[in-house]
DNA sequence: AAAACTTAGTTAATTAAATTAATAAAGATA
DNA sequence: TATCTTTATTAATTTAATTAACTAAGTTTT
């Protein structure tokens, strides 16, 4: 929207009321003067509007404080929809969800190694297909349909440019999908979304530069700076599996030496153990290394604890680079946080540069689990919705 | 200024419409309103106040296309002045500049190690005061003072909550100069200083994504991202020498392993040398290294080169975290550049994950010199003006 | 229990500042 | 000279916030 217009003036007030109100879960028309600094007629005007919108309800009345009680408002949670599909190389998984991450309904098709660009396209659009029969009475509830997908994106035409995965390049996944369903869809790297949705649906929205690290088949990062995403010059930011921490060591899938990847994934830490272990199976994987790990086996939970620490020196990279508040981490090879975690705590507290850094730095494991990229994608709608 | 006001959606359009006369060098009232879609009544109102505020003047007149000859309008750079001072942990340097970067007068005084709080702020009063001297008459036209100054930074208050190269600690930088000077005041780290510096004095602005990397006696970073430097939680962004490239090697002065400071300032350039080259000084320096390598003498030529990929590997790995459109290099090592430029280059052309990175991020050395930390100062209060 | 005070929220009048429409200024073109 | 273009300003209008007054619904004091 044009800035600096009416219009723009008046949708940055309503967009500050309607996330105070999310963020608040419920609050007075007062309250919300209070807080934001925008007068009471105003509040109570837009307030009006967003009702009449169908996202914000009145609850019930609140507890007085010597004069009249509060009517407090809260977001009216069912009063859209949206689609949120998760475009891997092995899955499209989709899900319909609400304005607060609540899951409705879930498909999931296979897709097959070498898809043609057509064959995903139609993939991608049975899945939402198959969401949308519940709702075809109902499409004006549907705010829209995002899509997370690995490999380098154009966000603006919604085109996937290449995966390395999959071997697609040049799709035109939002041109296609919109045009089928006639609803606006959105289009972003999956670490990207991750992000999105870790931040919508799990966190207060008090942190100002947000990260997610999802460890799983590769590494990649999302970065949040006032409350929106950083994208880069070329779309490419959070690359950090290909950041470099050694000077010698294996070659990675890029070509280089050194990445970070080749330390950390699950085929890195498959690769380690069977380097380390005389006896490991020929046929070990990620989740084995773990099984064996709970089992007790030293060994294993080494290679983990080892892990940790790799995982740690990266983390304490981005931190030194980047400096956020609060990094979340997720992916596949999380799922062993109970031998990691510790160790990728020690080593950040061993390495980082001040206290304050130390002391301040919120490292978690995402709360979403599985859930975090389907509702990142289905997080694209409502950052346009509310902001 | 409180966001969604009146107020709010004037002083936005005022900034867009000074910005636009900033960045066009010369421009009309018709054009301004076509470019940043603000309609010609609103233009030509703001525009009559910016005059009157002394911040734009009417220069000549264009070339007709066909009807009335417009007005160009421009910026009146030397309507204000500002005063840049760069706290260094040997001398504290300042400038009188004006809007557009042009230096009027200089000063600068040794410190000496050990320095007191007490007595850094006096060296610093007195950079500024003798700066000020040719001023008193108009005092109304100095915007403030901008300090830039090594270490962690507290920007809302000004203090300099800690350096590791004076050792000085929790200093009240603006609380002191603003009451001796009524200016306002404002302190940044120097990284962020100098980032800020180039993007305003050198840059068309057309980047947004934009970094300055500074190798020096340290290495730092940083980060423009819509206009605005990234700080980061705790403000340690830009850290990137003690980003970690190698899982062995000496020790770094913040107790790791493998940082990249160890590898490419100075004094590693020094350490290098001398590992390597039997015949080297005992005393050898930085500057002798470089002295030597245009000498023609082979052995130091290639340390350089070595430098060069090694600093072309940490640039890789920025790149894959942040991805921004430009990167300008800076710091006494950078004065090597005809040594180091084509190996840097050449490792990031190997390395970099895209051929969209390869062709698109822009590397160049500073076009400010020596220069860029006071400019950086300075444009502190610049970046308060025009955003 | 009545009066006085508090807090929540709305209504009406006012104001800031952009927008639209009309017009003037100054030149180009036919 | 008449007409058309482009630039810029003026006047009237509109948007949406702000201020002030007021109603609603309590609590506290007397």
């Amino acid at each position: 929207m044009q800035r600096g217009t009416f219009k723009w003036m008046k949708s940055v007030n309503k967009t500050m009321i309607l996330n105070k109100i999310r963020l608040s879960g419920s609050i007075s028309r007062a309250d919300i003067a209070k807080e934001t600094g925008i007068t009471p007629p105003t509040v109570s005007s837009i307030v009006k509007e967003l009702m009449d919108e169908n996202l914000v309800k009145e609850s019930h009345l609140g507890q007085s404080t010597g004069g009249r009680k509060p009517t407090l408002l809260q977001l009216k949670e069912d009063g859209y929809y949206v689609i949120g599909v998760d475009a891997g190389s092995k899955t499209i998984k989709g899900v319909v969800s609400d304005l607060v991450g609540n899951i409705y309904s879930r498909t999931e098709v296979e897709v097959y190694s070498n898809i043609t660009k057509e064959e995903f396209l139609k993939s991608l659009s049975m899945v939402v297909e198959q969401l949308l029969t519940g709702y075809k009475q109902h499409m004006d509830k549907i705010l829209g349909i995002g899509v997370a997908m690995h490999g380098v994106i154009d966000v603006e035409t919604g085109t996937s440019l290449h995966s390395v995965n999959s071997g697609l390049i040049n799709v035109p996944i939002k041109q296609t999908i919109e045009k089928i369903f006639d609803l606006p869809v959105m289009v972003e790297n999956n670490s990207r979304a991750m992000t999105l949705g870790e931040y919508w649906f799990t966190n207060d929205n008090a942190y100002n530069c947000f990260t997610v690290i999802n460890i799983g088949r590769g590494v990649g990062s999302g970065l949040i700076v006032d409350n929106k995403l950083v994208h880069g010059a070329q779309g490419v930011t959070g690359e950090i599996g290909h950041v470099s921490i050694s000077l010698d060591g294996e070659r990675c899938s890029c070509g280089n030496i050194g990445c970070f990847e080749t330390f950390v994934t699950g085929d890195a830490i498959v690769r380690r153990a069977k380097r380390c272990i005389a006896n490991a199976s020929e046929n070990l994987t990620a989740e084995e290394v773990y099984r064996l790990a709970k089992r007790g086996k030293r060994e294993y939970i080494q290679i983990l604890e080892e892990t940790g620490k790799l995982i740690g020196i990266g983390i304490v990279n981005f931190i030194h680079t980047v400096n956020p508040d609060k990094i979340v981490l997720s992916g596949g090879v999380m799922k062993s946080k109970e031998f990691l975690l510790p160790s990728i705590q020690k080593t950040i507290h061993e390495r980082v540069l001040t206290d304050k850094l130390r002391l301040e730095t919120i490292i978690e494991v995402s709360k979403l689990g599985d859930d975090i990229t389907v509702l990142g994608a289905a997080a694209l709608l409502l950052n346009e919705l509310f902001y």
